[in-house]
Formats: structure tokens, C-alpha cells, sequence
DNA sequence: CTTTTTTGTTCGGCATACCGAACAAGCTTC
DNA sequence: GAAGCTTGTTCGGTATGCCGAACAAAAAAG
């Protein structure tokens, strides 16, 4: 049961109530070319249209490229990570000792 | 300290000491156009050719993307995540709505 | 209902991703 | 030196990524 870019997009597009206008704003992209994406599975987006894509959906790149796998947890932590990675310095050390109590916590 | 996505294909292809005809083999692309990713940094590839390049380089593609990220970086990205999903469910939940807030401000 | 706003769809066209093949510039080995 | 490899470079062409703007459908407001 392979699922295609276009119908994985398409999904978490909706499941996160986007519009299709709305998706293009997130990633600098038309409304047009979201819903070629989205309904012929032809189109092969260049790696920066589709991180920032992953991104706005919260999915990894790797998620949206492979043809049949489902959305997992792994796929969600590391799209998380991603945004953690955007964070300055000193908020993610902020993050890391938080982690490190809460760890140790039982 | 910015490094572009041609510096980093042509960086790591030398450490593998492979020649543009072998990278080119092993990503079912033409010599030339790895050649033009290398050399002219204008050029945008498709998430299918990321992808294949990040494989045969054993980097991953929001690596190649980044124009900051060190390679190093991987390692610690690795760590951190470890140690994240240890914990419970309802403290990652809120791990992840501080990324989100933090992620926000300007 | 009619009008307005939001959403999805189609289409023509410019820019560029990507290729093959030819050309250059090193090497080795004779 | 020449002949043969192996690397890197250039270039013309085709396919397609990606856009704007117009059109259609649906939903919300009046």
C-alpha cells in the first residue's frame, strides 16, 4: 500500500486545517503549484520546496520522499528536533537541562 | 561562516575520494550536473537528487540544505534525542510547546 | 434567494533542473 | 615525444519546476 507525495501532503495539509493558500504562505510557495503537487504525482519538488513544506507539516523530508511509509513517531521527533535545532543558543541549553531534571525525576 | 550546498557536495565527494563520475554513478545523475551543483551555486536540486546525494555522501539532506550546520552537529543531534524520548509522553508534550513558543519570538 | 468571501482548479509561460556528448587537462606507461 | 586513461569543464537542448492570474465551486453573510 504505497502512499504517494501528493496524497501524504494532501493529508497533513488537511489534518492541520491549511488551506491550500494557506500552506503556500507557509512556504513560500503558489497556491497552484501545492495542488499539483498534491494531485499529479509527476511533480518532483526541489529539496528546498519540500523542507519547507516538511516543515510547515511537521514531517521529515525523508517521510514525504519514501513511498510507503506511514507516519511514525520517529518521523515526529525528528521534525520537532528540527525546530529545536532553530532555537538560539541559549534556549536550547535551557531546553537540554529541563530535559536532564525531568529525566531523572520518577 | 556559511558554507553553500556545492562547497559541501564537493567537500565530502573528495574525503570519499570519489570522482564526479563516480558520485554521478551512484545517484543515477550525469558527471555535468554534479558538476554545476559543485560549481555554480545557483542551482537548486529536486529532493529525489538531494536525497540520492545525501546517501552516497552518508550525510543527511537538512545537513546539505543548512548553510550553517556543521557536520558534527549530527552526533549531538543524535544524543539529545536520545534522551528525549526517554521521557514521558506528557513531559515531551511540554518540552515541545516551550520549542514552539521560543521558536516565535524575534 | 443574491452577494461576498473563501477554497479549489486550470492554463500559458518563463526559468531552470538535468542530460548527453564533445572538449580539455591532467596523469601514467611506452 | 605519442597513446591511452581518468578526471574535470563547457554547452545546447529538452523537460519540468514553479508562478500569476483567471476561472469554478462552495460556503458564509447579507
Amino acid at each position: 500500500m504505497t502512499t504517494s507525495l501528493g496524497a501524504k501532503i494532501k493529508r497533513h495539509r488537511q489534518e492541520k486545517g491549511y488551506s491550500l493558500d494557506k500552506l503556500a504562505e507557509l512556504t513560500d510557495s503558489s497556491k497552484s503549484y501545492i495542488w499539483e503537487l498534491e494531485n499529479h504525482d509527476t511533480r518532483k519538488p526541489s529539496g528546498e520546496k519540500l523542507t519547507r513544506i516538511a516543515q510547515a507539516l511537521e514531517v521529515t523530508t525523508d517521510y514525504l520522499l519514501d513511498d510507503s511509509e506511514e507516519p511514525s513517531d520517529e518521523v515526529l521527533k525528528e521534525a520537532f528536533f528540527r525546530k529545536f535545532s532553530k532555537l538560539e543558543q541559549e534556549d536550547q541549553e535551557k531546553i537540554k537541562q529541563m530535559i536532564d531534571l525531568w529525566g531523572k525525576k520518577d
